[in-house]
DNA sequence: TATCCTTACGGAATTCGTAAGCATG
DNA sequence: CATGCTTACGAATTCCGTAAGGATA
């Protein structure tokens, strides 16, 4: 048994059993990958997967429950090789961080810059995507530590925690009708065509829900990823813009006027996300404070053990 | 990296860093050690020992936090070959048991041959010794339950269930003056020359304790590990036994007489011992549950949790 | 001097790639 | 017939043994 045959296994399981994949993946020749399984289950004595003709069908009871094993062995080879890291040199390597847009834009610079300052030796590389794939970032090991305020909870292997709250704003041309209003209604709002952002991003489902428990449906024109393009809409009439607090807060655009909306669509909690059981490295940890003073080592790893 | 340099790490933490010790015990060459282990630290750009001149002094801080992945990593791919050899065929293999010689000499008897019965395929390996040499199989996996009384709650590493109560018993030959007596009193025991347990065997700190309590110091003319050999000594009439019930139950030796000594030296408990983490195949409930039906897999699986 | 780790080196075994074969959808 | 797994085979690498070297207690 070697470990290059489970990190096959791991990665055939991931790939949908594909095994051609799997060798793309791992960057070797996909005829290896196909004898480093074979060899594996000729050791064990044991199927891993069920083959129908020459195709992986399955993944066999057995194969089932060696896989919880498998990943278990892996992962802590991945610790091994961070603690080795950390010791080589304090805050050396690459960091990487999964998150959304809005997370990215306009929340990590400040963190992200004290981090650099802090740790000048270190790489950092930034994946964005949705909140699902920030997930599974942190799954597959591409990412240490993921960052959005939907989805995260979902996924039994992660561990999440509150990173901090934050509302709606809506955003609107300076002579738009509702710009002299405090504080306009859910039904003013559901008038407008609105522009926001796409269904799994960055508390959409709260507003869907907010619109949905008072029986509104409110005429979406423009669904995107990004605060910015959603302000370039609005600021060009397109509609009601609805955006995260904090991609309203600073450097806001000319000519747009931003109205708090915690009051129609609640509060939302951005939340950090780290995969159970993998080590953490000291910037790991320091760069969860800059985002939050509440997330201590203490706390983080009290979650990571609960 | 791979996994024979961990083996090779881990066992020579065991062996106290001695590499000549280490080859022997993995059945190989002294060099291929040495070799293999400088090859890791060189990988992982750390040194796991400190080196005094050419001999290891101590193994690094950095080593240190190593060595608990490197033992999940070694123990999670024991359990994957567990795991595979239990669906290769259901019972069959080799268990090992780490037992004490009363446990094996007069209580394991009857699990044992219920265990073969109901898996007649499996291999049963019975391994002797002190508590503490029982607590250390199971650490370094040469076994996979230990059965004792004393010594295994102390290892963190180990879980342990408890097994049965009983009590000592007093014994005599026919003729002693004690033997009319229903109930002697710590006092009459402590005038008599003893014979029982070593110090770490078989309640022999509840023994201690009792007459410790009372201020009261015996004499104990013979310390044996087995019941069998103070039997033989009391029947010559060396001096008063003192036995664990299981020893005196059953075929108890003509010219000899058994008195329960429950109120002198309290009840003792027998533990089942298992290394946390290990997956247990399901001959290993099994017999579990012989040994006391409380022993459900249930109840170990959640003892394991914990 | 006895013990013990490291280095050197050569043969054996393993690994891993390309090319070819064959089954599936 | 395009995709995808397995088999065959050869080159490169790694592994692992013995022998020798050097350091410690």
């Amino acid at each position: 048994m070697n470990l290059q045959q489970l990190r096959f296994v791991q990665e055939a399981v991931r790939r949908g059993l594909n095994l051609s994949e799997v060798a793309k993946a791992l960057h070797t020749s996909q005829p290896g990958v196909s004898k480093a399984i074979l060899e594996l289950e000729h050791e064990l004595g044991v199927d891993i997967f069920s083959r129908h003709g020459k195709r992986l069908r399955s993944i066999t009871p057995a194969g089932e429950q060696l896989l919880k094993s498998v990943e278990v062995v892996l992962r802590e080879v991945g610790n091994i090789k961070n603690i080795a890291a950390e010791h080589v040199r304090q805050g050396t390597g690459t960091f990487s961080i999964a998150t959304t847009h809005t997370q990215a834009r306009y929340v990590l610079p400040a963190p992200i810059s004290r981090l650099r300052q802090d740790f000048p030796q270190l790489s950092i590389s930034l994946h964005q995507g949705t909140p699902d794939q920030v997930a599974q970032m942190l799954l597959e090991d591409v990412a240490e530590i993921g960052i959005a305020t939907e989805s995260l909870t979902k996924y039994p292997d992660l561990v999440t925690l509150p990173c901090y709250d934050w509302q709606h704003m809506l955003i609107m041309p300076k002579n738009h009708p509702l710009a002299a209003r405090k504080k306009p209604s859910l039904q003013e709002v559901a008038q407008q065509p609105l522009i926001t952002y796409h269904p799994t991003f960055t508390g959409r489902t709260h507003i869907d829900q907010a619109f949905a428990a008072a029986q509104l449906k409110p005429h979406v024109v423009l669904e995107a990823i990004d605060s910015d393009v959603i302000k370039t809409y609005v600021r060009s009439g397109l509609g009601l813009g609805i955006i995260a607090e904090m991609a309203a807060a600073s450097d806001f655009p000319d000519g747009l006027v931003a109205i708090p909306a915690g009051h129609l669509f609640g509060t939302n909690t951005t939340r950090i996300a780290l995969k159970r059981g993998v080590y953490l490295r000291n910037f790991v940890y320091a760069f969860a404070q800059y985002l939050s003073s509440k997330l201590t080592q203490s706390a983080i790893d009290k979650a990571m053990r609960a």
